[in-house]
DNA sequence: GAGCTTTATAAGGTATCCTGATAATTCGGA
DNA sequence: TCCGAATTATCAGGATACCTTATAAAGCTC
Protein backbone atom coordinates (compact mmCIF):
# COMPACT_ATOMS: atom_id res chain seq x y z
CA UNK A 1 0.00 0.00 0.00
CA UNK A 2 2.68 2.44 1.03
CA UNK A 3 4.82 0.99 -1.72
CA UNK A 4 2.26 1.88 -4.31
CA UNK A 5 2.04 5.34 -2.92
CA UNK A 6 5.78 5.79 -3.00
CA UNK A 7 6.07 4.64 -6.55
CA UNK A 8 3.11 6.60 -7.73
CA UNK A 9 4.96 9.72 -8.68
CA UNK A 10 8.31 8.26 -9.68
CA UNK A 11 8.94 7.88 -13.36
CA UNK A 12 8.34 4.33 -14.57
CA UNK A 13 11.38 2.15 -15.11
CA UNK A 14 10.71 1.79 -18.80
CA UNK A 15 10.85 5.56 -19.19
CA UNK A 16 14.09 5.85 -17.26
CA UNK A 17 15.72 3.16 -19.37
CA UNK A 18 14.48 4.86 -22.49
CA UNK A 19 15.88 8.25 -21.56
CA UNK A 20 19.18 6.85 -20.32
CA UNK A 21 19.70 4.94 -23.53
CA UNK A 22 18.71 7.93 -25.60
CA UNK A 23 21.10 10.12 -23.66
CA UNK A 24 24.03 7.77 -24.05
CA UNK A 25 23.35 7.14 -27.71
CA UNK A 26 22.91 10.81 -28.49
CA UNK A 27 26.28 11.67 -27.00
CA UNK A 28 27.94 8.72 -28.66
CA UNK A 29 26.74 9.48 -32.18
CA UNK A 30 27.45 13.15 -31.74
CA UNK A 31 31.07 12.27 -31.06
CA UNK A 32 31.21 9.70 -33.81
CA UNK A 33 30.09 12.45 -36.12
CA UNK A 34 32.72 14.82 -34.76
CA UNK A 35 35.31 12.08 -35.29
CA UNK A 36 34.45 11.96 -38.97
CA UNK A 37 32.02 9.05 -38.88
CA UNK A 38 28.81 11.00 -39.27
CA UNK A 39 27.23 8.34 -41.43
CA UNK A 40 27.35 5.71 -38.69
CA UNK A 41 23.89 5.33 -37.15
CA UNK A 42 22.46 3.35 -34.23
CA UNK A 43 21.11 0.71 -36.57
CA UNK A 44 24.64 -0.16 -37.60
CA UNK A 45 25.31 -1.38 -34.09
CA UNK A 46 24.04 -4.85 -34.89
CA UNK A 47 27.11 -5.32 -37.10
CA UNK A 48 29.77 -3.41 -35.17
CA UNK A 49 28.56 -4.94 -31.92
CA UNK A 50 28.89 -8.51 -33.10
CA UNK A 51 31.60 -8.67 -35.72
CA UNK A 52 34.98 -10.27 -35.13
CA UNK A 53 37.22 -7.31 -35.91
CA UNK A 54 40.13 -9.53 -36.91
CA UNK A 55 38.65 -12.34 -38.95
CA UNK A 56 35.19 -11.07 -39.80
CA UNK A 57 31.96 -12.97 -39.21
CA UNK A 58 29.18 -14.61 -41.14
CA UNK A 59 25.79 -12.97 -41.45
CA UNK A 60 24.14 -15.74 -39.46
CA UNK A 61 26.49 -15.15 -36.55
CA UNK A 62 25.86 -11.42 -36.52
CA UNK A 63 22.10 -11.92 -36.62
CA UNK A 64 22.19 -14.38 -33.75
CA UNK A 65 24.34 -12.11 -31.59
CA UNK A 66 22.14 -9.12 -32.26
CA UNK A 67 18.92 -11.11 -31.74
CA UNK A 68 17.74 -9.98 -35.14
CA UNK A 69 16.72 -11.61 -38.39
CA UNK A 70 19.35 -12.35 -41.01
CA UNK A 71 17.44 -10.17 -43.42
CA UNK A 72 17.64 -7.14 -41.18
CA UNK A 73 21.32 -7.55 -40.49
CA UNK A 74 21.88 -8.23 -44.17
CA UNK A 75 20.34 -4.90 -45.03
CA UNK A 76 22.54 -3.08 -42.54
CA UNK A 77 25.54 -4.95 -43.88
CA UNK A 78 24.79 -3.86 -47.44
CA UNK A 79 24.49 -0.29 -46.26
CA UNK A 80 27.85 -0.40 -44.47
CA UNK A 81 29.38 -2.13 -47.46
CA UNK A 82 28.10 0.63 -49.73
CA UNK A 83 29.67 3.20 -47.40
CA UNK A 84 33.02 1.44 -47.43
CA UNK A 85 33.08 0.08 -43.89
CA UNK A 86 32.68 -3.59 -44.79
CA UNK A 87 33.42 -6.08 -47.51
CA UNK A 88 31.84 -9.43 -48.22
CA UNK A 89 34.17 -12.20 -49.30
CA UNK A 90 33.37 -15.79 -50.14
CA UNK A 91 33.89 -18.22 -47.29
CA UNK A 92 36.57 -20.70 -48.43
CA UNK A 93 35.14 -23.36 -46.10
CA UNK A 94 31.48 -23.10 -47.13
CA UNK A 95 30.26 -22.22 -50.59
CA UNK A 96 26.96 -20.95 -49.28
CA UNK A 97 28.43 -18.47 -46.84
CA UNK A 98 30.18 -15.16 -47.10
CA UNK A 99 32.50 -13.59 -44.60
CA UNK A 100 31.68 -10.06 -43.57
CA UNK A 101 34.89 -8.24 -42.81
CA UNK A 102 35.87 -4.76 -41.72
CA UNK A 103 37.75 -2.71 -44.29
CA UNK A 104 40.53 -0.49 -42.99
CA UNK A 105 38.01 2.32 -42.80
CA UNK A 106 35.63 0.04 -40.94
CA UNK A 107 38.34 -0.98 -38.52
CA UNK A 108 39.03 2.66 -37.83
CA UNK A 109 35.36 3.34 -37.07
CA UNK A 110 35.23 0.23 -34.90
CA UNK A 111 38.24 1.31 -32.85
CA UNK A 112 37.08 4.89 -32.49
CA UNK A 113 33.60 3.74 -31.51
CA UNK A 114 34.88 1.48 -28.78
CA UNK A 115 37.09 4.23 -27.42
CA UNK A 116 34.25 6.76 -27.43
CA UNK A 117 32.01 4.35 -25.55
CA UNK A 118 34.72 3.84 -22.94
CA UNK A 119 35.28 7.59 -22.74
CA UNK A 120 31.60 8.25 -22.20
CA UNK A 121 31.29 5.64 -19.51
CA UNK A 122 34.30 7.09 -17.73
CA UNK A 123 32.84 10.58 -17.96
CA UNK A 124 29.57 9.37 -16.52
CA UNK A 125 31.52 7.87 -13.63
CA UNK A 126 33.24 11.21 -13.03
CA UNK A 127 30.03 13.17 -13.30
CA UNK A 128 27.67 10.94 -11.36
CA UNK A 129 30.10 9.06 -9.15
CA UNK A 130 32.18 5.95 -9.64
CA UNK A 131 30.05 3.91 -7.28
CA UNK A 132 26.78 4.92 -8.82
CA UNK A 133 27.89 4.03 -12.33
CA UNK A 134 29.46 0.80 -11.12
CA UNK A 135 26.15 -0.05 -9.48
CA UNK A 136 24.31 0.82 -12.68
CA UNK A 137 26.62 -1.50 -14.61
CA UNK A 138 26.25 -4.32 -12.14
CA UNK A 139 22.48 -4.02 -12.09
CA UNK A 140 22.20 -3.90 -15.87
CA UNK A 141 24.48 -6.88 -16.22
CA UNK A 142 22.43 -8.82 -13.69
CA UNK A 143 19.18 -7.98 -15.39
CA UNK A 144 20.45 -8.84 -18.86
CA UNK A 145 22.59 -11.82 -17.88
CA UNK A 146 20.30 -14.52 -19.22
CA UNK A 147 20.16 -12.80 -22.58
CA UNK A 148 23.90 -12.29 -22.81
CA UNK A 149 24.55 -15.87 -21.74
CA UNK A 150 22.29 -17.20 -24.45
CA UNK A 151 24.58 -15.67 -27.02
CA UNK A 152 27.46 -17.47 -28.72
CA UNK A 153 31.03 -16.43 -28.13
CA UNK B 1 45.59 1.28 -18.35
CA UNK B 2 44.32 -1.49 -16.11
CA UNK B 3 40.91 0.13 -16.36
CA UNK B 4 40.92 -0.24 -20.09
CA UNK B 5 41.89 -3.84 -19.72
CA UNK B 6 39.11 -4.50 -17.25
CA UNK B 7 36.49 -2.94 -19.45
CA UNK B 8 37.74 -4.59 -22.57
CA UNK B 9 35.59 -7.65 -22.44
CA UNK B 10 32.55 -6.27 -20.66
CA UNK B 11 29.56 -5.46 -22.78
CA UNK B 12 29.33 -1.76 -23.59
CA UNK B 13 26.90 0.31 -21.55
CA UNK B 14 24.83 1.21 -24.57
CA UNK B 15 24.24 -2.46 -25.28
CA UNK B 16 23.25 -3.20 -21.70
CA UNK B 17 20.76 -0.34 -21.70
CA UNK B 18 19.40 -1.53 -25.00
CA UNK B 19 18.85 -5.08 -23.83
CA UNK B 20 17.41 -4.06 -20.48
CA UNK B 21 14.92 -1.75 -22.13
CA UNK B 22 14.02 -4.36 -24.69
CA UNK B 23 13.54 -6.93 -21.98
CA UNK B 24 11.28 -4.73 -19.90
CA UNK B 25 9.27 -3.55 -22.87
CA UNK B 26 8.84 -7.04 -24.23
CA UNK B 27 7.42 -8.31 -20.98
CA UNK B 28 5.21 -5.26 -20.58
CA UNK B 29 3.60 -5.45 -24.01
CA UNK B 30 3.19 -9.18 -23.71
CA UNK B 31 1.12 -8.62 -20.60
CA UNK B 32 -0.76 -5.71 -22.08
CA UNK B 33 -1.72 -8.04 -24.88
CA UNK B 34 -2.77 -10.73 -22.43
CA UNK B 35 -4.86 -8.11 -20.61
CA UNK B 36 -6.78 -7.41 -23.80
CA UNK B 37 -4.85 -4.40 -25.00
CA UNK B 38 -2.93 -6.07 -27.78
CA UNK B 39 -3.15 -3.04 -30.03
CA UNK B 40 -1.18 -0.84 -27.64
CA UNK B 41 2.36 -0.47 -28.93
CA UNK B 42 5.54 1.17 -27.57
CA UNK B 43 5.00 4.18 -29.79
CA UNK B 44 1.81 4.96 -27.93
CA UNK B 45 3.84 5.64 -24.81
CA UNK B 46 4.38 9.26 -25.76
CA UNK B 47 0.68 9.83 -25.10
CA UNK B 48 0.01 7.52 -22.16
CA UNK B 49 3.21 8.64 -20.49
CA UNK B 50 2.36 12.31 -20.59
CA UNK B 51 -1.38 12.66 -20.49
CA UNK B 52 -3.30 13.94 -17.48
CA UNK B 53 -5.62 10.98 -16.90
CA UNK B 54 -8.27 13.14 -15.24
CA UNK B 55 -8.49 16.30 -17.30
CA UNK B 56 -6.69 15.39 -20.50
CA UNK B 57 -3.87 17.37 -22.06
CA UNK B 58 -3.13 19.44 -25.11
CA UNK B 59 -1.02 18.09 -27.93
CA UNK B 60 1.70 20.64 -27.30
CA UNK B 61 2.04 19.49 -23.71
CA UNK B 62 2.31 15.84 -24.68
CA UNK B 63 4.93 16.59 -27.31
CA UNK B 64 7.03 18.61 -24.90
CA UNK B 65 6.89 15.94 -22.21
CA UNK B 66 7.83 13.23 -24.65
CA UNK B 67 10.59 15.31 -26.27
CA UNK B 68 8.98 14.74 -29.63
CA UNK B 69 7.49 16.88 -32.37
CA UNK B 70 3.81 17.81 -32.22
CA UNK B 71 3.34 16.12 -35.56
CA UNK B 72 4.64 12.80 -34.31
CA UNK B 73 2.53 12.88 -31.19
CA UNK B 74 -0.42 14.02 -33.27
CA UNK B 75 -0.09 10.97 -35.43
CA UNK B 76 -0.02 8.69 -32.42
CA UNK B 77 -3.00 10.54 -30.98
CA UNK B 78 -5.01 10.01 -34.16
CA UNK B 79 -4.16 6.34 -34.07
CA UNK B 80 -5.28 5.98 -30.46
CA UNK B 81 -8.40 8.00 -31.24
CA UNK B 82 -9.23 5.68 -34.11
CA UNK B 83 -8.83 2.72 -31.77
CA UNK B 84 -11.15 4.24 -29.18
CA UNK B 85 -8.64 5.08 -26.47
CA UNK B 86 -8.80 8.87 -26.85
CA UNK B 87 -11.11 11.64 -27.87
CA UNK B 88 -10.29 15.16 -28.98
CA UNK B 89 -12.56 17.89 -27.71
CA UNK B 90 -12.38 21.63 -28.32
CA UNK B 91 -10.64 23.58 -25.58
CA UNK B 92 -13.21 26.00 -24.15
CA UNK B 93 -10.42 28.38 -23.11
CA UNK B 94 -8.55 28.50 -26.43
CA UNK B 95 -10.14 28.22 -29.82
CA UNK B 96 -6.94 26.98 -31.40
CA UNK B 97 -6.40 24.11 -29.04
CA UNK B 98 -8.00 20.74 -28.51
CA UNK B 99 -8.00 18.71 -25.36
CA UNK B 100 -6.89 15.13 -25.74
CA UNK B 101 -8.74 13.03 -23.22
CA UNK B 102 -8.85 9.37 -22.30
CA UNK B 103 -12.11 7.60 -23.08
CA UNK B 104 -13.31 5.03 -20.57
CA UNK B 105 -11.52 2.38 -22.62
CA UNK B 106 -8.40 4.54 -22.61
CA UNK B 107 -8.59 5.03 -18.88
CA UNK B 108 -8.79 1.29 -18.45
CA UNK B 109 -5.68 0.76 -20.57
CA UNK B 110 -3.90 3.53 -18.69
CA UNK B 111 -4.67 2.00 -15.31
CA UNK B 112 -3.78 -1.52 -16.37
CA UNK B 113 -0.55 -0.30 -17.95
CA UNK B 114 0.57 1.49 -14.82
CA UNK B 115 -0.21 -1.55 -12.72
CA UNK B 116 1.67 -3.87 -15.05
CA UNK B 117 4.71 -1.61 -14.95
CA UNK B 118 4.62 -1.62 -11.16
CA UNK B 119 4.15 -5.38 -11.16
CA UNK B 120 7.13 -5.89 -13.41
CA UNK B 121 9.36 -3.65 -11.36
CA UNK B 122 8.35 -5.49 -8.21
CA UNK B 123 9.05 -8.84 -9.87
CA UNK B 124 12.46 -7.63 -10.95
CA UNK B 125 13.14 -6.65 -7.35
CA UNK B 126 12.14 -10.12 -6.19
CA UNK B 127 14.17 -11.85 -8.86
CA UNK B 128 17.33 -9.77 -8.82
CA UNK B 129 17.21 -8.36 -5.30
CA UNK B 130 15.52 -5.33 -3.79
CA UNK B 131 18.79 -3.51 -3.32
CA UNK B 132 20.03 -4.11 -6.82
CA UNK B 133 16.85 -2.82 -8.42
CA UNK B 134 16.74 0.12 -6.02
CA UNK B 135 20.31 0.93 -7.03
CA UNK B 136 19.35 0.60 -10.69
CA UNK B 137 16.50 3.02 -10.16
CA UNK B 138 18.62 5.50 -8.27
CA UNK B 139 21.36 5.40 -10.88
CA UNK B 140 18.95 5.81 -13.77
CA UNK B 141 17.21 8.69 -12.03
CA UNK B 142 20.54 10.38 -11.39
CA UNK B 143 21.66 9.95 -14.97
CA UNK B 144 18.39 11.19 -16.42
CA UNK B 145 17.69 13.89 -13.84
CA UNK B 146 18.57 16.88 -15.98
CA UNK B 147 16.22 15.65 -18.69
CA UNK B 148 13.36 14.95 -16.33
CA UNK B 149 13.82 18.30 -14.62
CA UNK B 150 13.61 20.12 -17.91
CA UNK B 151 10.11 18.79 -18.35
CA UNK B 152 6.94 20.59 -17.25
CA UNK B 153 4.76 19.26 -14.48
C1' DG C 1 -6.54 46.13 -36.93
C1' DA C 2 -1.63 44.49 -38.47
C1' DG C 3 1.83 41.50 -37.40
C1' DC C 4 3.76 37.91 -34.75
C1' DT C 5 3.02 33.75 -32.09
C1' DT C 6 0.83 29.58 -30.93
C1' DT C 7 -2.20 25.66 -31.90
C1' DA C 8 -3.06 21.81 -34.64
C1' DT C 9 -2.75 19.32 -38.97
C1' DA C 10 -1.42 17.70 -43.81
C1' DA C 11 1.97 15.68 -46.82
C1' DG C 12 5.89 13.31 -47.64
C1' DG C 13 10.29 11.13 -46.28
C1' DT C 14 13.82 8.28 -43.52
C1' DA C 15 15.41 4.63 -40.40
C1' DT C 16 14.90 0.31 -38.38
C1' DC C 17 13.04 -3.48 -37.88
C1' DC C 18 9.78 -7.50 -39.59
C1' DT C 19 7.54 -11.77 -42.59
C1' DG C 20 7.30 -14.64 -46.66
C1' DA C 21 9.46 -16.50 -50.68
C1' DT C 22 13.57 -17.98 -53.44
C1' DA C 23 18.12 -19.85 -54.91
C1' DA C 24 22.42 -21.97 -54.05
C1' DT C 25 25.06 -25.04 -51.34
C1' DT C 26 26.06 -28.54 -47.85
C1' DC C 27 25.04 -32.49 -45.09
C1' DG C 28 23.22 -37.05 -43.74
C1' DG C 29 21.13 -41.32 -44.47
C1' DA C 30 19.26 -45.00 -47.51
C1' DT D 1 26.08 -42.04 -54.63
C1' DC D 2 22.22 -39.61 -54.79
C1' DC D 3 18.07 -37.49 -52.74
C1' DG D 4 15.80 -34.97 -49.31
C1' DA D 5 16.43 -31.83 -45.48
C1' DA D 6 18.83 -28.17 -43.45
C1' DT D 7 21.59 -24.01 -43.87
C1' DT D 8 23.25 -19.64 -46.04
C1' DA D 9 22.21 -15.59 -48.10
C1' DT D 10 19.12 -12.60 -50.60
C1' DC D 11 14.87 -10.35 -52.78
C1' DA D 12 10.44 -8.17 -52.19
C1' DG D 13 7.19 -6.02 -49.61
C1' DG D 14 5.33 -4.08 -45.24
C1' DA D 15 4.88 -2.12 -40.35
C1' DT D 16 6.42 1.09 -36.97
C1' DA D 17 8.22 5.21 -35.20
C1' DC D 18 10.01 8.96 -35.81
C1' DC D 19 11.33 13.38 -38.76
C1' DT D 20 11.01 18.09 -41.85
C1' DT D 21 8.41 21.37 -44.46
C1' DA D 22 4.23 23.76 -45.31
C1' DT D 23 -0.50 25.34 -44.16
C1' DA D 24 -4.57 27.11 -41.68
C1' DA D 25 -6.88 28.97 -37.92
C1' DA D 26 -7.05 31.42 -33.67
C1' DG D 27 -5.00 34.32 -30.03
C1' DC D 28 -1.94 38.08 -28.38
C1' DT D 29 0.39 42.73 -28.60
C1' DC D 30 0.82 47.18 -29.72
Amino acid sequence: MQDEFENQMRPPMVRLLNIALDEFAEQLYERMSAAGFGDIRPGHGCVFGGIDPDNGSRLTELAERACMTKQSVGEVTSDLEKRGYLERIADPDDGRAKIIRLTSHGREAYTVGRRLIDDLEREWAERYGEELIAALRDALEAVTAHRLDALPA
